[in-house]
DNA sequence: AGAACATGAGCAAACGTTTGCGCAAGCACA
DNA sequence: TGTGCTTGCGCAAACGTTTGCTCATGTTCT
């Protein structure tokens, strides 16, 4: 036995397969007693309406599509999780592809999921921002013309492409100022991959923070990175060698501070009493790392839901302006008081 | 400029639209000349063929289902990843959903991913596996009748329903004889969530582990879990509680063991010398706990990319036989040689 | 030279919905 | 009783492809 049909049901009915599917969409002109016969028998045979043939004639797929740099980031997996949860409730399927960190991969991922027609489009961590401008996502029916993209941790302003992200600026200035109220001077900090934004503007929070703290940025005290466990594990002996030496350090993410943590550990550096370290995005296990990460909480779940909601929004044709979270330091084990003398002063 | 269609580029060509189909899925009976001419011409519109009408006619979406208990889980994540790059290189899209490790809202998800018709579904650590017997996944026109299960890590032979797994208990087994070996006599298992078929095999490994070792079992040397960090953390007084108490803990994953590694730290119990941990799976973060976890290495992107060759496989008609990957045990800091005199024999 | 066959292309149906329009019957109003 | 509005439903087109069939032309074989 086949696939059930809205035919099959007009027939059985001794209806019109128009009359069959308004009385399945609540049509205001279908009698109620026919509305429940329909329905019943729909019901009944255990009928699901074929998506495909709907998006054919509606022009809407009900589906969004979300590309990620990396689902094995936890940042960007509990986004995705909140971005997933959110299309849930919203009654949106979701088509997913990964970048792996890379630009080209990013739009071609972007222009195959509008290949299948997605309504909207996410993009966890974009690389290649600028290249949304003469993607082309015209689509049949298309309400507003081209089909909305929302860059979530990505401040662009183009048309058409709307924006989610935290402050983080913000959040990297206000973590150098913990630290340097906690007595730190010399405070190094693990850059992330270049083309984010969000590297880009924690760094830039990072000098705010100095200069806010009366500190002189030294070029030496930063270090280059890639959001990787790898960063922080090798950034450890680039640390130690510097002069002066530093006694905090503020790293891109989570991970790239647990990786200075691991190697700290191996190479007898004592956390926090030698060197201080503050991660940032507050990952599940940033809670369980030995000593327990200071970091800078992310509202990740929230990003994805916003980002969501902003693209429903978009599809709607209401105003979505950019959104703007804030992050908030979450005090534990892996900072404290700076023990060393200052060697330059 | 709406979107541009196979009968613009007729008209253009001065052909039939057939003639254009035909041309771009190279059809041996266009001749040389006509397939250049449209081919030229469809590049040059931007023509990008509409995935959703395609569909319909034939029948297939060329698009696969996931339901993921929980992209959270880096396991999970990068199994994920293993299935987004082989579902990529066989050009199939990918529609996900989450479960949240809930059986209802799996095969909810399900039946929401069948709805729009993908070609196949594959399941990352289902929990409700029997259920996959009864719901309706014929497709208009498919090819074996009905759209293909693949369940990984759960071994369920029904019709239509494929099996990708490892071999969870010789695993576990082989780490409970590494610890035997190191001299534990004690060694306490902490189980995964019920309902899972890993969590059963590997608390199965263990029981063989210990009798294969000649070590009685022990029922308080289980304890119950989710995978989870916290079961980990809160596992550790309950062993520090036991009599005669285990000097080893072998654990259902690596989140639980570095809840435990974290609780350990945190209690002054030294690993591996008070305590020796083994985890299970070898997420990326494993390797940089403190101590580095031992733990079970699962071939976490061969086990997605096999998941996706098995249901193409099955889709194309081909035999699809169930696959078992071997683990094997990562030897890291976190287990060492039994310190403490048995406390009983 | 006739038959059989290969080549190149078009016609039209089909996939399963949605939706604008038309139409008949019933009703209320003047 | 005629006019106009409402209610309930069907007709048919449309969405953008694919594909079985048909057909005309050219080619090769006997």
């Amino acid at each position: 036995m086949a696939h059930v049909s809205i035919i099959d049901i007009a027939r059985l009915a001794q209806v019109s397969p128009s009359t069959v599917s308004r009385a399945l969409q609540n049509h205001p002109r279908i009698s109620p007693e026919r509305r429940a016969e329909i329905v019943a028998l729909a019901e009944q045979l255990g009928y699901r309406p074929s998506q495909v043939a709907r998006s054919l004639v509606t022009g809407q797929t009900h589906t969004l599509g979300v590309v990620a740099s990396d689902v094995t980031d936890p940042f960007v997996a509990e986004v995705l999780k909140g971005v997933e949860a959110a299309a849930r409730r919203a009654d949106y399927g979701l088509l997913m592809a990964m970048s792996n960190r890379d630009p080209a991969q990013e739009i071609e991922a972007a222009a195959v999921l509008l290949d299948h027609q997605v309504d909207g489009l996410i993009v966890i961590s974009s690389r290649a921002p600028e290249r949304y401008r003469h993607l082309p996502r015209t689509r049949a029916h298309a309400v507003g013309g081209a089909v909305p993209v929302v860059l979530l941790n990505h401040d662009f302003s183009e048309a058409g492409v709307y924006s989610v992200r935290m402050d983080n600026a913000g959040a990297a200035s206000a973590a150098v100022t913990l630290l340097s109220q906690l007595g730190h001077r010399h405070i190094a900090f693990i850059a992330g991959p270049g083309g984010g934004q969000s590297s880009h503007a924690r760094m830039t929070g990072y000098l705010q923070g100095l200069a806010l703290n009366h500190l002189t940025p030294l070029p030496e005290l930063i270090l280059q990175g890639a959001g990787m466990l790898e960063d922080g594990w090798e950034a450890l002996a680039a640390l130690q060698a510097m002069q002066p030496r530093p006694t905090a350090v503020l790293c891109y993410n989570d991970l790239a501070a647990m990786g200075l943590l691991a190697a700290a550990a191996k190479a007898g550096v004592g956390v926090p009493d030698a060197l201080s370290v503050v991660g940032f995005d507050n990952i599940p296990l940033s809670a369980y790392t030995v000593p327990a990460l200071t970091t800078v909480e992310q509202p990740k779940a929230a990003l994805g839901q916003a980002a969501v909601r902003t693209c429903l929004r978009a599809l709607a044709g209401e105003p979505a302006p950019p959104v703007v979270m804030s992050g908030q330091i979450i005090l534990r084990a892996s900072t404290g008081p700076c023990r060393l003398p200052s060697a330059v002063g």
